[in-house]
DNA sequence: TTACGCCTCCTTTTT
DNA sequence: GGAGGCGTAA
């Protein structure tokens, strides 16, 4: 049974608000999910209210999985009917039920943006677009943008009015929907788009879920598109039992089309619409709450509110400005290690933040040395490494073939010695005759131009057969083992013997895990709902709680999580706010990541530590920033430590030793491309900051029993070191990975 | 057909 | 700095 005194008057208020809209507006850790929690409780303990009637979307899968603990936890029967999911898993939910409606296999696939951008690279070619004055990426970023907002093809083009480009974008477009289509795949926004669409030519479909789903609730409402308006909008159409969380400070998803007039107007859309503001915050001290109100009072057209907390007042936000970004990490290493050691702390009360996933390279690499656990979230996504994205096209293709892009991507790997050449021979055949590549190629001996290498792809082809039929009987971890030692996958990679290769085994070990865990949880595990599961995680999906590491992710993978002590890196002016949005003409640009700033510091329980770095290495190119904006819409009192002058390039008179700077033309590296034969400015001052960061030279600075570090295996020993060739053969043995043996010239050991 | 190497291009964030 | 694309050589 669950206690609702322990909430406050506007929590309860919102608690008991049972029918009709509902705006709950939740300034940053004000206890909305409590709210939330509560709420679900409350319909079902109080009210009567059906479980199976409530319906929950979350932003990520982590966040779904949080509120479903802790409605099971507070609620005695039935938590586990209320449905709770992201809108991208609900919407494959019902796609994979109804859209036969519409025209779509129940098994379609889902495509990832290399998959997509696949497609639109075979459209490009088609079309004669020429890649070079009009990328695959912007043309599908374009396709993106319409299909957020509901523009279809056809609209697309009348939009499109006499506009040369876009109505090659159009052209693009039609193609790039009918290839998806003829593949039976569906993009990340068509998993939404077409569930609407399904809404729209089935009534009885949409009823059907409108009268499952009573009790709508959505989270994080502030980043939701006009197509999950929408979608939510049909949804509650019958009964009106919606309830909406947000908060339009925290909104900073307009990139992916998220529309904050989709909190800025709810009241338009539902005039009846309750509002509800928590603007308590019991998440931080004063010092940190003042310092958030004050960036984000900066922004204009926003719903007006203040939070405030009884918290203590707590200690001043820390700043320092340091060298270049390896001094930065030390830096916050050795705060770590400080706080540690004075402290009662765990690792896991730590987060670094950061604007870009580049930034962890640096993190990362003096984490390594110094020996401290973390986890870098996010970054090279675990399912877009090659070895991985190979296996799931393999698996994909045993669960259905009609997807080209995954048979292409592994007809001829391992090398089968079919070449583009056959394969667009057999690509025409199919294109022609109107079946999927996968088929085509089964017919291999049929196709007269295929003649020689027709006995190469039937190798190909019988084995996914014999795939297939396994899949009938195996369960999928024998399946997926099946598939690594008959392709010949894993031998291959065995043979290499490489750090490159021992990492790629390790990963697809990795991916093994994540079946067999699939498995277990699963009643009644299934090739198409892994496959759907994989697609849809993000990468902080996958943290756990129990893991006692730091944290390093991006200020976006930060949302909705806390921290007892959090760093906020790079406040730099270029990388954040980020170059484009300081040029753009566009005010909201500068204000998103105002927004994301804001996110950032609310993030901290404790203590706020902010830094930055002069010189930074960014695409090449060493780059001079001047300190973050932000920063300085940060009151001076609350910070503890100099916050250098407006006129920021000054900053580097005082102690850089020699080093003379002449103040750069402002723009950053990848402003307006310029000719590239002469950069505007380029500092040669590598060797300067090169210290701890590399080695150089052949010769190996340790020797057996001395103790390294390697920056995948961390720390080890050095078992032995013999010369070899114009190199060296160093064998290590590491903590946590065992005994590896590398060259020591591509080891880059340190030691310690 | 493949392997290697040079060239080019980077939005920044992610379901 | 690094990934991916494309062209050339074997």
């Amino acid at each position: 049974m669950s206690s609702y005194e322990m909430l406050n008057p506007a929590q309860q208020e919102a608690v008991c608000h049972v029918d009709g809209p509902l705006l709950i507006l939740a300034g940053a850790g004000s206890g909305k999910t409590r709210v939330l929690t509560h709420r679900v409780a409350y319909l079902i303990e109080e009210c009567d209210v059906n479980p199976w009637n409530i319906f929950a979307i979350t932003f990520t899968n982590k966040a779904a999985r949080e509120m479903r603990e802790r409605v099971d936890a507070i609620v005695d029967f039935g938590a586990e009917d209320v449905w709770v999911s992201t809108f991208h898993s609900a919407c494959v939910r019902m796609l994979r039920r109804f859209g036969d409606r519409i025209g779509w296999d129940k098994r379609f696939s889902i495509y990832d943006t290399d998959d997509q951008k696949m497609v639109m690279r075979e459209v490009c070619k088609q079309l004669e677009i020429d890649t070079k004055t009009m990328k695959e990426r912007a043309i599908l970023s374009e396709i993106s943008s319409a299909k957020n907002e509901m523009i279809g093809p056809e609209e697309y083009k009348k939009l499109a009015g006499r506009d040369f480009r876009k109505l090659r974008i159009a052209d693009a477009y039609a193609a790039y929907q009918e290839r998806l289509h003829h593949n039976q795949a569906m993009d990340f926004d068509d998993l939404l788009l077409q569930t609407v669409e399904l809404f729209k030519q089935a009534p009885d479909v949409l009823e059907f879920y409108q009268d499952r789903l009573r009790y709508i609730m959505v989270d994080e409402y502030q980043d939701t598109n006009s197509v999950q308006f929408e979608l939510v909008r049909m949804l509650a159409d019958k009964y009106r039992n919606l309830c909406v969380v947000g908060d339009d400070d925290q909104s900073i998803y307009k990139f992916r089309g998220a529309n904050i007039r989709n909190i800025l107007d709810f009241e338009k859309h539902f005039p009846d619409a309750k509002v509800i503001k928590l603007e308590e915050n019991y998440r931080s001290t004063k010092t940190i709450l003042n310092a958030a109100n004050a960036v984000i009072r900066h922004n204009n057209g926003r719903k007006e509110k203040t939070l405030r907390t009884e918290n203590e007042e707590g200690t001043r936000i820390s700043f320092h400005q340091y060298q270049n970004e390896y001094e930065e990490a030390e830096g916050i290493i050795s705060d770590i290690q400080r706080t540690m050691r004075t402290e009662k702390a765990d690792y896991s009360d730590f987060a670094i933040l950061y604007r870009t996933n580049a930034q962890a390279r640096a993190l990362e690499e003096k984490f390594v040395y110094a020996g401290l656990p973390y986890r870098v979230v996010g970054g090279v996504n675990f399912y877009q490494r090659k070895e991985i994205k190979d296996m799931i096209a393999y698996l994909k293709v045993i669960d259905s073939g009609i997807d080209d892009v995954s048979v292409r991507r592994i007809v001829n790997v391992p090398r089968r010695g079919i070449g583009v050449a056959s394969l667009q021979k057999a690509a025409d055949f199919a294109e022609n005759s109107g079946m999927s590549l996968f088929e085509a190629l089964r017919g291999a001996d049929r196709i007269p131009e295929l003649k020689r290498s027709a006995a190469k792809i039937h190798v190909f082809t019988d084995l996914i057969q014999v795939f297939r039929a396994k899949a009938e009987y195996m369960n999928l971890s024998d399946l997926y083992d099946s598939i690594l030692e008959d392709t010949g996958y894993l031998a291959e990679l065995q043979e290499e013997e490489t750090d490159e290769a021992l990492t790629r085994i390790e990963n697809l070990e990795e991916l093994r895990n994540k079946i067999v865990e699939y498995e277990e949880g699963s009643e009644n595990p299934d090739l198409s709902e892994l496959l759907e599961q994989i697609a849809l995680v993000a990468d902080i999906d996958n943290v756990a709680e129990d893991d006692d590491r730091v944290l390093l992710m991006t200020l976006h993978s930060a949302k909705g999580l806390e921290f007892p002590h959090v760093y906020m890196s790079g406040m730099e002016d270029g990388l954040f706010p980020g170059y484009m949005s300081m040029v753009s003409d566009d005010p909201d640009e500068i204000e998103e990541e105002r927004r994301l700033c804001y996110v950032g510091i609310t993030r901290a329980q404790k203590t706020l530590s902010l830094s930055c770095a002069r010189t930074r290495m960014r695409q090449g190119e060493r780059q001079l920033n001047p300190v973050s904006r932000f920063v300085r819409e940060i009151p001076k009192e609350l910070i503890d430590g100099r916050v250098p002058s407006k006129n920021a390039f000054r900053a580097f008179d005082d102690d850089d030793g020699g080093y003379a700077f002449t103040a750069p033309d402002p723009a950053p590296a990848y402003a307006p491309r310029r000719e590239k034969s002469k950069p505007a400015f380029k500092y040669e001052i590598d060797s300067f900051i090169k210290k701890g960061s590399q080695m150089g030279g052949t010769e190996p600075d340790y020797g057996e029993g001395d103790r390294v570090s390697h920056v995948k295996f961390g720390q080890g020993t050095v078992v032995s070191l013999e010369k070899a060739d114009n190199d060296y053969n160093v064998s290590v043995d590491f903590d946590k990975f065992g005994v590896r043996k590398m060259k020591a010239s591509f080891s880059k050991l340190k030691k310690i």
